[in-house]
RNA sequence: GCAUCGAUGGUCUAGUGGUAUGACUUAGGCCUUCCAAGCCUAUAGCCCGGGUUCAAUUCCCGGUCGAUGCACCA
């Protein structure tokens, strides 16, 4: 197997391919662009990487999975603003039939907020522009909303319509309520999700880093709008130190600076203790899936890029040999604009009642209707006149209320007013939400990207995945050195052994050795246990590491725990010669 | 979506208006006491649809997928 490309892609690509990582989806259909299926290698190694986020947010951060559905119906995204905002105006150039963006062509020629006017407007706008392609002035052209969401329906024959999600995060908001009361109504607390979300790319390409259907991990953390630089564990990565680009950096075209959590967020390079966190945490999740750090960075959104909702925002980036640096992770302050946006749309307040250490001594005029009187006087109108007395500015004469636009005057005997003090135990805040959130499949191509390597053995090339032990689809390979002489049942039991501690051994008793060995270096598995000879005299194995080719003799009653230890990284194979 | 180029076993490829070459891989067998050795055998292919033609993998048109450029990219 000589390939014939130098670039890593098409490399790691076509070794994926043909080794069951990543398909083209229904292949023998033809395919459909934006989709990937995920074969048995990259579907195992692909939840290895979910666990280990699990690990981080689930396990350390406590903050538990939740799974909604992949549609919604339509108001969800009305309130979330996708109907309207995730949509391009486009419009198609006559003379050159370039697809264009139509705000940017009126922008170009001068008029002022286009993406903002509505499509006819905008179109009549557009007659005397340019296209930014051609030049050629378009004339009469139909500006059309181009929406980046899936649309369905839900329901036979009914009209009620749904999208598909084009973000996990709206699920964890919609069930905020829910999620509060879960958490016994304190702040702060988490939500994560890992699931598909969808989007209908104008043109997918490059892979798997654009797909129309991905997964996404997404955690959103609920926290006090003023106690967003009180992170209960921030001292865990508060010296925790990377390079930072900050968007004064990129407009100087200055490097990124190495810098602590703690002092990124004393200078406020990093607004706040909470984005800060995750940043950090990000970074040690990178690199324990196998993200070298020299190929990771942290850019901050320009002030023009991020929503405008967005207090902070920060892209981890992985550089790709094929792509360059590929945003990966976006960790966003997202403040109270999903919650508020739910909250008014549904008529749900998405709030918390935040209890003060001391009730708040308030004064307070209340003011107490005679019903009975008031009753027999107005009659119909008495209950509005009630509901209206209580805001009314009354003087010793009377108070004055306004009832169907009618003003009446109340006579000071029909009403007492009392003065009192009230105690306020609190207040309802709508929490602010601090979004980690993980591109799961860009994550998997970028794993197997830095771990293609070729190197020569035996005057051959090799082509290993150096994959880490804890994401290599499978553990551990079981060989006899001969398929026959009961090496084979040897191996055959140590194997079934290994599966009964939960590890993922892999039999293989094919051909030449070097062949098997072959076959699991080009799929990452780490470890290889030999069953030759000597086994039969001494109850003893040989341990191969992928990696140094090296081998060590272990007794056959120590795989298990020893093969175990080595997966989960409590082991290092260079510790065992 | 537009433009240009491309698509032959699992992989890499040769080639052709009369259904196809070689290598590697894979499977079975022989051999083999630790890194893709050797021998025998087998499996497996012209991206899809339409047109021209007696006959299309080959020529033409359309589509799909891929690469590149443009455009797009929360």
């Amino acid at each position: 197997m000589i390939p014939v490309s130098n670039d890593v892609f098409e490399k790691v690509m076509e070794l994926a391919k043909r080794r069951g990582f990543i398909w083209p989806t229904s292949e023998c259909y033809g395919s459909v662009a934006g989709f990937i299926d995920y074969g048995p290698l990259g579907a195992m190694m692909k939840r290895r990487i979910e666990n280990i986020w699990r690990e981080f947010y689930v396990i350390q951060e406590g903050y538990y999975e939740i799974e909604c559905p992949t549609i919604a119906q339509e108001a969800v995204f009305i309130a979330s603003g996708h109907v309207s905002g995730f949509a391009d105006k486009m419009c198609q150039c006559p003379h050159c039939k370039e697809y264009l963006r139509a705000d940017h062509v009126a922008e170009a020629g001068g008029i002022n907020n286009a993406s903002i006017l509505k499509n006819e407007v905008l179109s009549s706008a557009l007659a005397h522009c340019n296209c930014l392609a051609c030049g050629e002035v378009l004339g009469n052209v139909e500006v059309f909303g181009f929406n980046l969401m899936f649309k369905t329906r839900i329901g036979p024959g009914s009209q009620r319509i749904g999208y598909l999600r084009p973000e996990t995060a709206q699920g964890m908001f919609v069930d905020f309520a829910r999620l509060l009361r879960f958490y016994r109504d304190k702040l702060p607390f988490g939500a994560v999700q890992i699931g598909k979300s969808f989007r209908n790319e104008i043109s997918p390409r490059q892979g798997m880093i654009r797909l129309r259907e991905f997964t996404q991990a997404e955690a959103e953390i609920f926290v006090h709008p003023s106690c967003k630089n009180c992170h209960p564990m921030f001292s865990r990565y508060a010296d925790y130190t990377i390079p930072l680009l900050t968007y004064t950096q990129q407009q100087k075209c200055e490097p990124p600076v190495l810098i602590s959590m703690q002092e990124a967020v004393a200078k406020g390079v990093i607004a706040n203790e909470y984005v800060a966190y995750y940043v950090a945490l990000t970074h040690e999740l990178l690199a324990r899936i196998g993200i070298k750090p020299d190929r990771l960075r942290f850019r901050q959104h320009l002030p023009d890029e991020r929503a405008h909702y967005a207090a902070d925002c920060w892209d981890a980036e992985i550089f790709s040999e094929r792509f360059g640096w590929v945003e990966t992770v976006g960790i966003a302050d997202r403040t109270n604009y999903d919650l508020t946006a739910h909250g008014d749309a549904s008529g749900t307040p998405l709030t918390v009642f935040i209890q003060y250490d001391e009730p708040k001594k308030v004064p307070r005029r209340r003011i107490i209707p005679n019903m009975s009187v008031l009753g027999k006087q107005y009659r119909t109108k008495a209950k509005a006149i009630f509901g209206q007395l209580a805001n009314a500015t009354p003087t010793p004469s009377g108070a004055d209320v306004e009832v169907d636009g009618e003003m009446i005057h109340i006579p000071a005997d029909l009403f007492e007013v009392r003065d009192e003090i009230v105690d306020i135990r609190g207040e309802d805040i709508v929490p602010h939400v601090i979004e980690p959130s993980y591109g799961i499949d860009r994550m998997c191509y970028a794993v197997l990207e830095q771990a293609y390597d070729e190197d020569t053995a035996e005057e051959e090339t090799r082509v290993v995945m150096r994959l880490l032990p804890w994401v290599a689809p499978v553990h551990v390979a079981v060989f006899p050195l001969m398929a026959r002489d009961e090496l084979d049942t040897i191996a055959a039991e140590i194997t079934r052994v290994l599966h009964k501690s939960g590890i993922l051994a892999e039999y293989d008793d094919s051909g030449a050795i070097g062949r098997r060995y072959r076959r699991q270096d080009e799929i990452g598995t780490p470890f290889t246990i030999t069953v030759d000879y000597e086994t039969k005299e001494t109850h003893t194995v040989t341990v191969r590491d992928r990696d140094s080719m090296k081998q060590v003799r272990i007794p056959v009653v120590k795989v298990p725990e020893t093969i175990t230890a080595l997966v989960n990284g409590s082991l290092k194979f260079s510790s065992m010669t």
